[in-house]
DNA sequence: TTGAAAGCGGTACCAT
DNA sequence: ATGGTACCGCTTTCAA
């Protein structure tokens, strides 16, 4: 059933019932009224593809995250949650779109067949192609993440420097001396994964700054991995009593890895990080972090591509967020560290 | 820039490179080599939107899942990825839909625009009106999940009543004869979701075989709820000395409530369930727990979906899955339970 | 206030 | 092997 059809049985032209239905031209409450009737009994309801063939928009937005095997995180899929309901609220739909780079496959369907009218990026890099081609093709879009020159861009972003300083800061204060950093895997590291890049970064400077004496680590995206990398910080320097971690989906490894090495959390060993506050109330004794205020970022991210898409031309606009570290139960001032076989330390 | 351009840069008809495009009508090879350079040239890909409207197909298909508020848990997000996953296999996009209800905004825009092939469902209820109104409008859909009657009709599911029975009776054979039910929330639970209502029975008929005592309860998808939930039911019933759930999302705040009531898991207490197993493995000590497997169930839900799509009038099939109890580390024989203010039981 | 008709960008049938 | 053209279903301009 189609338009034609809904026309013929309300005694009017094809046109008329457009305009019925979009208001976007008076028509005389009669008509109106007898269309409207038709539309309900049949459940009229007007082809998206034809509408979007004839004005050029699709009421659809991609979403566009990094391919599986690398797992997904907790924190992503609050994103893509929030994403969906805000664009649901403005009347748009959302296409998932699984691509690490410019050329896959899925990506250019989305841009070069038009299928959206505008994409949200997820997982930026420091350089990132995607948004390179977005941006020489004048394509609307909106960055979850910051890269290395964001000026005159769209995006929402948290500042990993700052909140992993922080992270730093407050181990420090609490008298820890030998920290470790544990980072999303290496190959994300190296890709120039922002929040892995800048995290490092904010790390570095503030354990310099305080004159830590720290090591870096990367994990990767899972229990085990984290485990293993405990065993490792141990094994490194056993005398580390503090961790900070941007690896939510490791956590749960880093904890049993810390239970294994018989450190209690926080009486022997401290950990703390950046998470998404969800996962960060999981773990035991919980964690005490700066929370990754994920469905917020994806409901500002979509606001700034609505705006963007509502008033083309209109000026690059953007959030860095910061938010608070949470204060919670798994960090604690730095005890003696447990010599090799003496168990636990005794806190004064 | 579209096919009229390109015909005309090359010298040739629309059709012609139309046909060129989809081999669906040979074409000499030194024409088609022409349209083919200039199609490289200009970086020419047909639009989508004309491309459904003229054959009736979009490419897409559906993912429909229940709006946020209720949080969602890991296992969905292995869901997701792995449908989009498969989907991109098949160069088919994936179009997010929250609904739960039929008479969603989106899920009516799912439909009546038609925007997707087909659809995939999630987070099946025994009677699921999305489900009687897709088998109505006989539109190519399949579930995740697995109606009351689901004769004759596309869907991949677990044996919640089976995986449910087997976590009892491992119970049961290591001695444990106190056990408690963490099911998903009870709204959930009261609107007749699949796995809360099918696991709730499978608990019931295999506790009654085997002699148990029980209770059940209903718990919020987080942390805090699965704390007070242990806490309720320690306190209703202290000698309880086991639980099966079904509830990721509380599974950290189950074993919170359990460590803060001094029950050492599994020595005191043994902790099992149906949970997706990159989640049964973050916490320490590692669920004991049939493994939900939610990326292949994706996987498969894709794949008899396109197999519908691309032979209308197929006979309905699925999928029934019955995963292995994996035995990982968090369950044992029951010791004497505690009694008040006696410390922790002596394990014979 | 309403209708007729020209697109939107492809596909595929009917000719040649 | 190729070209011409009707058509998919809706929007919007132009005319009445």
């Amino acid at each position: 059933m189609n338009i034609g059809e809904i026309a013929r049985r309300a005694g009017v032209s094809r046109s008329t019932v457009s305009y019925a239905l979009s208001g976007k031209r008076p028509v005389s409450e009669d008509t109106r009224r007898r269309i409207q009737e038709v539309v309900d009994e049949l459940g009229y309801q007007p082809s998206a593809s034809a509408r979007a063939l004839a004005n050029g928009r699709t009421s659809t937005i991609g979403l566009v995250f990094p391919p599986a095997g690398n797992h997904y995180t907790g924190m992503q899929l609050d994103f893509i949650g929030s994403v969906v309901e805000a664009a649901a609220a403005y009347d748009y739909d959302v296409l998932l779109s699984p691509s690490g780079v410019d050329s896959d496959r899925s990506f250019q369907r989305l841009l070069g067949e038009r299928r959206v009218d505008g994409a949200i990026l997820m997982e930026i890099r420091l350089r990132d192609d995607r948004l390179d081609h977005l941006a020489a093709v004048d394509f609307p879009s909106v960055a979850i993440g910051r890269t290395a020159h964001p000026e005159g861009s769209w995006w929402v972003g948290l500042d990993h420097t700052e909140l992993v300083q922080r992270c730093v800061h407050h181990l420090a204060d609490l008298g820890h001396r030998r920290v470790a950093f544990v980072n999303r895997p290496q190959q994300l590291l190296r890709a120039g994964y922002e929040s892995a890049q800048r995290g490092l970064d904010g790390f570095t400077k503030a354990a310099a700054e305080r004159g830590l004496t720290v090591r870096t680590y990367c994990c990767g995206d899972d229990a085990a991995s984290g485990q293993a990398c405990v065993q490792r910080i141990l094994h490194d320097d056993p005398a580390t009593t503090a961790l900070v971690t941007l690896n939510e989906a490791a956590l749960g490894g880093l904890y049993r890895g810390l239970a294994q090495a018989d450190r209690l959390v926080p009486r022997d060993f401290s950990v703390t990080g950046v998470v998404a506050g969800r996962w960060a109330e999981t773990v035991t004794p919980q964690l005490t972090a700066a929370d990754v205020p994920a469905a917020e970022m994806g409901r500002l991210a979509v606001e700034l591509l609505v705006e963007r898409l509502d008033q083309p031309g209109a000026r690059p606009r953007h959030h860095l967020l910061v938010p608070p570290i949470s204060l919670r139960a798994s960090t604690g001032p730095a005890g003696v560290p447990p010599g090799p076989d003496l168990g636990p330390a005794t806190t004064p």
